[in-house]
RNA sequence: GGAGAAAUGGCAGAGUGGUCGAAUGCACUGGUCUUGAAAACCAGCGUACCGCAAGGUACCGGGGGUUCGAAUCCCUCUUUCUCCGCCA
């Protein structure tokens, strides 16, 4: 979330930037001004009393070893007094924190300036370009994704579906293979950039969902385990499964300070992905288009807010390495304001042209979140003037499995077989599924 | 799942009702000394908020309570450790 500060410092910019969202509740903006203002008139009264009471508290100490009890109760009785402001006062207090903090949840974070204007994913624009013509499949082998996995026998979708559910593909043999090849071979790339490797928990608890902005935005859109314990409303095990590694990694950091030095800190991991895809009925959805469980993996950054679009740029860059030795033809796209995630300043998509499909997958996201999430993880460094500052955090995907395989079934397929890219075959172990 | 113990600053660890935001050691930062380093010595060293400032307030796992006053007493929750049981 965005501070106080922030907002009151750049109230204009804030606004205008917001209207690129096509953000619809702008009076926020000046309630949570005005709830900070009524938090500061109250603190100011509540620490003069309680400066008052702890005075106080001494001096009825002092009075009480020199036995002057008649002057000791008096000076009770009016502390006494101020007890009930304080109660009040506190109550206040409290309430309007709550009902800052409830406003702030409400404001997405500040796009960057070169956001595009835009409602829609139509209205975002290409960035880059990763090929010079669009493959075109020969007559005899343009078969789309779930055609080829029946094929070759490689993806069980349906008893994906009698084990979990729609949605929870079964893969097979090379399908198997293929994908943990593939794991290894991101993973092994980011460890040779400089990531270093984590294997985190797959369920998280509600401070880390929170940390990173999951909660409260997507409550719906993740799957929760929590049983009941007693009668009582209480719940254990309460926990959400991970829509991605960013969650569980990013939330290291948590509540931590970190030395200026060690900046960027870089880490990877591989989770799987846990995603309920509510509302997205219909639409895209077949073979791997859009699964409820699917690997990836993540790329995740904590940089100096100096350097954190330098670092955004190396991420991309590290994404395009990885499609060019899979042989995919990308296009980067730079989300436009209504299409940009609750969270980020600034996102660029990875799309990889489907050549059977004749369209555009979306196989990466890499985003700078600026101080959104350090905000809320508590995510701070003492700067050269010895100050505390939030940190930039960052991620993307390198890369999301099930779309990439569909791509790469699909645009590497041949009437002998499906070939596997240069870079790959020392992870696959084999040249071709047929 | 059963029994017991514990939770204090970056770490270790004292503190059982007022003078405690908290001893001491280590770590860290600056300085003295040294050709340099080490050692020794001196000084500094939590976070957030309010305030132009002086200064003030809150925080000793979380929440609540007792008291004029709580790190310290009471209740409750959570977590960790040890032992037993079960188990990939």
């Amino acid at each position: 979330m965005l501070t106080v500060s922030y907002i009151r410092e750049n109230t204009a910019l804030v606004k205008e930037r917001l209207t690129k969202r096509g953000f619809g509740q702008m009076d926020k903006i000046d309630e949570a001004i005005s709830l900070d203002d009524t938090r500061k008139v109250t603190q100011n009264e509540l620490d003069q009393l309680l400066a008052e009471n702890n005075k106080a508290s001494k001096e009825i100490g002092a009075l009480f070893k020199q036995g002057k009890r008649d002057e000791a109760t008096e000076i009770q009785q009016k502390v006494a007094a101020n007890k009930e402001t304080i109660k009040g006062l506190q109550a206040t207090m409290d309430n309007t924190k709550n009902a800052l903090n409830e406003v702030l949840y409400l404001i997405p974070n500040v796009p960057h300036e070169s956001v595009p204007a835009g409602q829609t994913d139509e209205d975002n624009e290409v960035f880059k370009t990763g090929y010079e013509t669009l493959p075109e499949l020969d007559a005899n082998a343009s078969l789309p994704h779930w055609e080829l996995a029946k094929k070759y026998d490689i993806i069980d979708f349906e008893t994906g579906v009698k084990i979990t559910g729609a949605g929870f593909p079964l893969f097979k043999g090379k399908g198997a293979q293929l994908k943990r090849a593939l794991i290894n071979f991101f993973l092994y790339e980011a460890s040779e950039a400089g990531y270093l490797e984590v294997m985190p928990p797959h369920l998280v608890n509600e401070k880390s969902a929170f940390g990173t902005g999951q909660l409260p935005d997507k409550e719906g859109q993740m799957y929760h385990t929590r049983q009941p314990k007693g009668d009582d409303g209480a719940f254990v095990d309460d926990f959400y499964l991970i829509p991605t590694a960013e969650v569980p990694v990013t939330n290291i950091y948590r509540d931590e300070i970190v030395n200026e030095a060690d900046f960027p800190i870089r880490m990877c991991g591989h989770t799987p992905c846990f995603r309920r895809e509510v509302g997205s009925y219909g639409k895209d959805v077949r073979g791997l288009n859009r699964v409820h469980q699917f690997d990836k993996v993540e790329i995740v950054q904590i940089a100096h807010p100096d350097k954190s679009y330098d670092t955004l740029h190396e991420m991309l860059a590290h994404v395009e390495g990885l499609l060019n030795k899979l042989e995919l033809p990308y296009r980067i796209l730079t989300l436009c304001g209504g299409d940009l995630g609750f969270t980020s300043a600034l996102t660029y998509d990875f799309e990889v042209y489907s050549a059977a499909q004749k369209k555009w997958l979306e196989v990466s996201s890499v985003s700078n979140f600026e101080t959104f999430q350090a905000n809320r993880l508590k995510l701070r460094f003492r700067n050269s003037d010895g100050k505390m500052q939030l940190a930039h955090t960052l991620n993307g995907s390198a890369l999301a499995l099930a779309r990439i395989v569909a791509c790469l079934l699909e645009n590497h397929q041949t009437p002998d077989g499906i070939r596997m890219p240069e870079a790959l075959k020392a992870y696959t172990r084999f040249e071709m599924i047929d």
